[in-house]
DNA sequence: GGTCGGAGCTGCAACGATTAGGCAAACGTT
DNA sequence: AACGTTTGCCTAATCGTTGCAGCTCCGACC
């Protein structure tokens, strides 16, 4: 009910008219008659049909986001900054929850293909060795056939340009500040098994630690990106002397868990040991943890501003990879240690 | 590009055909065409418009949810148990903040409405006496009759069902358990100046204390729903002895706020004082606060159901109001008070 | 006074998909 | 050979919007 043709019925004008005075051509249009269509439109309640509009225009003004899970915070604060410039740019934004999973990635990614997004953002990391990324891969490249703009937030072979942080660089600069406050023995509590973003972190650590000359005294153990994990890893570590010097979790979230596991286990932090993170995610702030802060509502920000900027056409510039920078913030989990 | 008539020509049938096929008709169709049209769909990298269909069918498959802010958790988890149903029942989630501005709530509504979308879930509170909310129920009422559905996660006159928590009664619940564990003088944090659920949250517990013939002792100082506001709040109240029993804050966060005031502070909790907060935010779990769980994910995931369950041109049910159970969650930052 | 030009409006095709009805082959059966 | 059934074609309409081509006035200019 209450499409265009009724207002340009109700106004006693022809559709193409209401639609010229509806969303102002440049075509010229008598202060009459505008007036009498704007005001059958109100009346009526028209809501001009963002659907027909974008089957002619071919371009929806939709643009899809794709998370893990939105509840965690890191992703809740890409979404945030993607919907901030999706707004303001007049389009909408589509959230899909992927919980990890490839095969829901590629099908999300099909939906909103079939929505005809102007782009599909890929915030999750991806898994080294994925037997589903090639279907992924695919997926994409018909999707930029088609003039829909992907680009992915994390180091990913996706085709597609990459918005991100340096996420081993972050790892090797917390690590680093470790180093420089005096630690020898630090133990690094991994993310999940599998992923590409668990294999960065660990590599920024480790090629500091090696850089350090302290190859020997790193300490990695499996752990995850959720503060269970992070606590269960330090308990496993606190069970197994010597103590490390400090902890570096993979992300704050396990940071947060370690913290736990070593008030209860009643080793003071920072007195006995250093525990940072990487993420400097709110609750960093909250428990006063060290961590580096990485640029996640920018990212999502410059991946939206990049899909709307760029025309549908346009090439989308596969190869480039745009690192912004992160940032060290010291705070109270970690103290100097005279050795 | 790629669209059924593309289809069709590189099968060699017609298009109603590759239609049929491509989604199933009780017309029936031989197993070699059926294979053709597959193969051709499949080698063209078809993806069906959902824009077009949406058209014809009426039926846009699209959900929308109003949140203040996705990074506040309390809204993620909403936006997670929406997506989760929607993304199960084969629709996408729309999303937008609207940093709790109800112009803004409006027109994101007004969007939504011109994508056609099933339902529209509000899930920020609204204000007490708020001179843009009969803008809003009016945009609401004229979605409403274009058969969208509209549902409020809080209690808020929007002229549409509302699925939600008690806040009032959490708040009068944890403020009975700390009564029961023997304070007496408690201080309540009070949300934002304004909000409807600023004012469940603080008359839930005003009634308690004077259930409990303690409204002499029950002090309501002005805060917020955030770390600083709790913070903020909890340095005057440290300023102006006597220190209360103990302190009830609106929400997770700002008790979280609390917590680390007092303990700069260096008061003891629970020793001197106990802490509670409001929501049961994964972060009350980090630090072990005392809170009430709210039934975020199923307020979300019951919207959405209604939303999609409900015929679209059936009556929306609009008086309705469905409360879902809280639960108390006591945890280690209160403790029994020996008066 | 005829033509030009522009203002102001109309009508039509197109976007991509769905659906229904009518019809025509092809095929097997009797 | 007549018949029914299966299978697929074609045509037309529909959804709501847009943009283009064209039409009709009316005043102005030479």
């Amino acid at each position: 009910m209450s499409s265009l043709v009724e207002v340009a019925r109700a106004a006693g004008v022809a559709v193409s008219t209401a639609s010229r005075v509806l969303n102002g051509s440049s075509h010229p249009i008598s202060a009459a008659t505008r007036a009498r269509v704007i005001a059958a439109a109100e009346r009526l309640g028209y809501s001009p049909s963002a659907l027909a509009r974008a089957l002619v225009s071919r371009s929806s003004r939709l643009l899809g986001v794709l998370v893990s899970d939105i509840v965690n915070p890191y992703f809740s604060v890409i979404a945030r900054g993607v919907d901030d410039v999706a707004t303001r740019a007049g389009y909408v934004t589509m959230l899909s929850n992927v919980d990890r999973r490839t095969a829901t990635e590629i099908n999300r990614l099909q939906t909103m293909r079939n929505y005809r997004a102007a782009g599909v953002i890929f915030a999750g990391s991806g898994y080294v060795d994925d037997p589903e990324a090639p279907t992924l891969v695919k997926a994409v490249r018909q999707a930029q056939e088609q003039g829909i703009h992907a680009v992915s937030l994390t180091v990913r072979d996706l085709g597609c340009p990459v918005i991100t942080a340096d996420s081993q660089a972050a790892a090797y600069d917390i690590t680093d500040h470790l180093v420089s406050l005096g630690h020898r023995r630090i133990a690094f509590i991994e993310g999940p098994p599998g992923m590409i973003a668990t294999h960065q972190r660990r590599e920024g650590f480790l090629a500091c630690m090696s850089d350090a000359d302290l190859a020997e005294t790193a300490r990695c153990i499996p752990g995850g990106f959720d503060y269970e994990a992070g606590h269960a890893a330090t308990m496993r570590l606190i069970a197994r002397p010597p103590l490390p010097d400090a902890i570096i979790a993979a992300n704050d979230e396990a940071a947060v868990g370690a913290l736990n596991a070593l008030r209860q286990a009643r080793i003071d932090v920072p007195g006995e040991i250093s525990v940072a993170g990487i993420d400097d995610l709110r609750v960093a702030q909250f428990v006063g943890l060290t961590t580096v802060s990485l640029p996640l509502y920018e990212m999502g920000a410059m991946a939206a501003r990049h899909i709307l900027d760029t025309a549908p056409g346009a090439d989308t510039g596969d190869a480039t990879t745009t690192i912004l920078s992160h940032r060290l913030i010291p705070r109270e989990t970690t103290a100097r240690r005279s050795s």
